[in-house]
DNA sequence: CGCTTAATTGATCAGGGTCAATCGTGGTGG
DNA sequence: CCACCACGATTGACCCTGATCAATTAAGCG
């Protein structure tokens, strides 16, 4: 949105072009709901979810994160959500302060920022929209979906996470998640060449019946 | 986040503090999906809804939106949503186009920009976080402590909306709002003054039963 | 090749959707 | 001022979907 302003101005750092690497192996956690929210993470390779514990011990996920993809936006001081790794990753942090001076310095770089910050709201906005549908089969289609216009190959989509990480990222069982795969399956919409690999038959097919 | 850094530049032009005031009555559309997103729209009164249609006719309501919130922001170029008017409204708009230009020559005025966004963001989250939700319960009491938080009186709920929009905002239908609302009653856990003017006798209680 | 974890399938039941009727309330006109 | 009307809200009856508890199968992985 803004960086349409800055065409003219001379090259500017992108944004979290470099920074500290970690390494964080599967299942580890990030940063906990309640710390201090003093870095942005960038995702350099594996899966990243972000989810919230309820008092009864349910877990609700948020969104997942993929290669490329920056997390940790808050508006406080705290992360409002906890940061697990679904995956063997890589990531680079940054921290805030550095990048608040970065941004009032450079302008291309506070656009990037911005647009950064836009890019996680429409996740979740797409994500509310998902789980404002009312029926199993609805949330998992448009789930897919989802994955397939992030996938490279859209027809075509590696999970990198479980069933038990899906159903919580849609409001569900992990029976339900299996059992509407299933159907899925059984109605030619999908095929499972194995757990986690799954391709897209008909796209427009599945968007027109589960939309 | 930013705004730390800005503290000792002189005065800036407040973000949207002045802009030309819209009136719409109840009912009216603000602005429809897939129109071209040239503006930033800020509340003064009323109450506004924004809203995706499924092909089946269904509503998915995304957010309310009270006074001095602001609405209309998109990564892209188009609205995602529809908005609405639910109750007879004055706003002012600011085209994106002047925004990005303040912004960019502001310092203070794009740190409000950004702090406005990320809380549109954490609005989002939280209604991904309701939705998550498993039983109508829950969902309505996340609901009414949602309004509560936002509301002056803590204690004090004034709905400007009706049960099928909170309906379409929880992804349930009327039907189960009321019944909903009705079983909160009968445990205590509120009082319905009138259909839309609710009290809640014991918010810590609300929380803990319904987390 | 066995062991551990993930995924699928089955049976049962409660919760919420659906269709329909009733009640309440605010606004309008006689 | 009151009766009526229209709309929103509530309640009822029934059915279907998805949660729950439990068992089985499949798949990684040492």
């Amino acid at each position: 949105m803004l960086s349409q302003l800055s065409q003219t101005r001379p090259p500017e750092p992108t944004l979290l072009a470099t920074g500290p690497v970690l390494h964080v192996s599967r299942g580890r956690e990030i940063y906990a709901e309640g710390n201090s929210a003093d870095v942005l993470i960038k995702v350099l390779s594996g899966l990243v979810r972000t989810c919230k514990f309820k008092r009864d011990g349910r877990r609700q996920i948020d969104a997942f994160y993929t290669r490329d993809d920056v997390f940790g936006f808050e508006a406080g001081t705290l992360y409002s959500r906890s940061a697990e790794a679904v995956s063997d990753c890589t990531l680079v942090s940054y921290r805030r302060r550095d990048v608040a001076i970065l941004a009032a310095k450079h302008q291309g770089f506070a656009d990037q920022l911005y647009a950064y910050s836009l890019r996680s709201l429409v996740r979740s906005q797409d994500h509310a929209r998902i789980l404002g549908h009312t029926s199993a089969a609805e949330k998992l289609a448009a789930f897919l979906i989802e994955c397939s216009e992030r996938s490279s190959q859209k027809d075509c989509i590696m999970l990198g996470m479980s069933r038990m990480d899906i159903a919580d990222y849609l409001g569900l069982t992990e029976e339900t998640v299996s059992r509407g795969l299933t159907q899925l399956r059984l109605d030619g919409c999908i095929e499972l060449l194995s757990a986690r690999h799954i391709r897209i038959l008909n796209p427009p097919r599945l968007r027109e019946l589960y939309a």
